[in-house]
DNA sequence: GATATAATTTTGATTAATCAAAATATATTA
DNA sequence: TAATATATTTTGATTAATCAAAATTATATC
């Protein structure tokens, strides 16, 4: 059985390879991801290799093998299951989701999981918009693009928050810039580094713009709605 | 904040208090209830009396100070909480509530709790029968008795299954001598070491009646129905 | 290409939790 | 009371996870 210091170092190496074009992971980049000083994160990486979980290229970084990519992958279904239930069932805040889940994911045992999967109406994804993988490890790909590779005019759908950070979160929540929100790009401006979008709601009438950063405009995805 | 270990010393040491005349808990039971050698059990007492959780007289045992109680009242709270939650939301089975509560109860936030009670409707009890404390460590005090302190004729109600065996409540759900349930005892035989007993049910023509030994009677808790 | 900078690994130490087995104290029994 | 059994503590060792700081290697810069 995993500790649950492995799991989380499995499910983050996971994740740097889905940032970084699912390249090696560097060690800084891991060691920075965790939380813990390069040294240590030496140490794990060695044990993780000999569990056969990753394979270690010393001096250049870590990548999953078939093996770690799976336990990855329970861990990635634990989480999102677990945001997905704290948001629909106990109303938490989308802001507030991820950090319980942090800690939860490592203490569920998968009939907990099963059956919250089967009382949540096996969801497809969570409120960040992530897909959740199936318990044998399916994950979809859904191909939605960073809000700043739109142009003015377009139409799009927010598709998902690529960004745990809560201030980030509740922003969005506040400009209604969640997940399923239809969109107008009215200004980008390259130069101002900003994109400006507006909301399509035809049940409001405080449609006002909002403009946001191009940094932070690259942690939302989106995808068009098929509509001019 | 307290490691998990702790969480799990401080619980189980309430509980024998609770068991044993809340008098003081000799190192033996709680090394055998925390399933360590009695040297691990003993270098632990001496942390847990340093952080002031509990009074250490060697030689002879241990037992809570109020603020020991009180992280072990918030543990109690945790795990009944979390055993009406399986058993109530996600159908678990009342043999299986208590083995995933006991990891649970480690992992969950404050935030988590307060919901799980609120969405519960603020139960008084866990499917054990067991009372839930407070949010401020109020437990309610239920005066049941062991069903085996009952005399032929006597009609009971079950009020709590004081044993977490999987074995032992699954019996105990097929033979419905669960908690609420009305019961008359037909027999006492004290020679044979035997108790019967025979449900009240009106809505079934089969109330067999049920034998049970008087070791395992001790540990179902029952109040009299006021009824002759 | 030599040197400065950055990334990575190694070394030595620490903390929490545990066990096995030896040592000691207490309780029971003859 | 003396001998025996039981409970408890102590000692020495182990495992997982971590850090600080020194040593090494790779990369970038001049
Ligand atoms: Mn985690
Ligand atoms: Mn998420
Ligand atoms: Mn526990
Ligand atoms: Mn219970």
């Amino acid at each position: 059985m995993p500790t649950s210091t492995v799991e989380q170092y499995i499910k983050t190496i996971y994740q740097q390879e889905e940032r970084c074009a699912h390249d090696i992971v560097p060690m800084k980049q891991l060691s920075e991801a965790m939380g813990v000083t390069p040294g240590t994160a030496t140490a794990m990486v060695k044990h993780l290799a000999e569990r056969k979980l990753i394979r270690y290229e010393p001096r250049k970084g870590v990548r999953l093998t078939a093996g770690g990519r799976e336990l990855a992958l329970i861990m990635v279904r634990r989480h999102r299951l677990i945001e997905t239930f704290l948001e629909n069932v106990l109303g938490y805040d989308l802001s507030e989701v991820h950090e319980d889940a942090e800690q939860l994911e490592h203490a569920v045992s998968d009939k907990f999981i099963e059956r919250i999967d089967a009382y949540l109406g096996f969801p497809p994804a969570d409120p960040h918009g992530d897909p959740i993988p199936s318990a044998e490890g399916h994950i979809a790909r859904r191909d939605s693009v960073p809000l700043d590779h739109c142009e003015t005019g377009d139409s799009i759908r927010v598709a998902r928050l690529r960004n745990d950070d809560p201030a980030f979160l509740l922003l969005m929540k506040e400009q209604r810039l969640t997940p399923g929100e239809v969109f107008v790009v009215i200004d980008k401006n390259e130069t101002a580094g900003t994109m400006t979008v507006q909301h399509n709601a035809r049940t409001r009438k405080t449609n006002t713009p909002f403009t946001i950063s191009m940094g932070n405009s690259t942690r939302i995805m989106v995808e068009p709605t098929g509509e001019q």
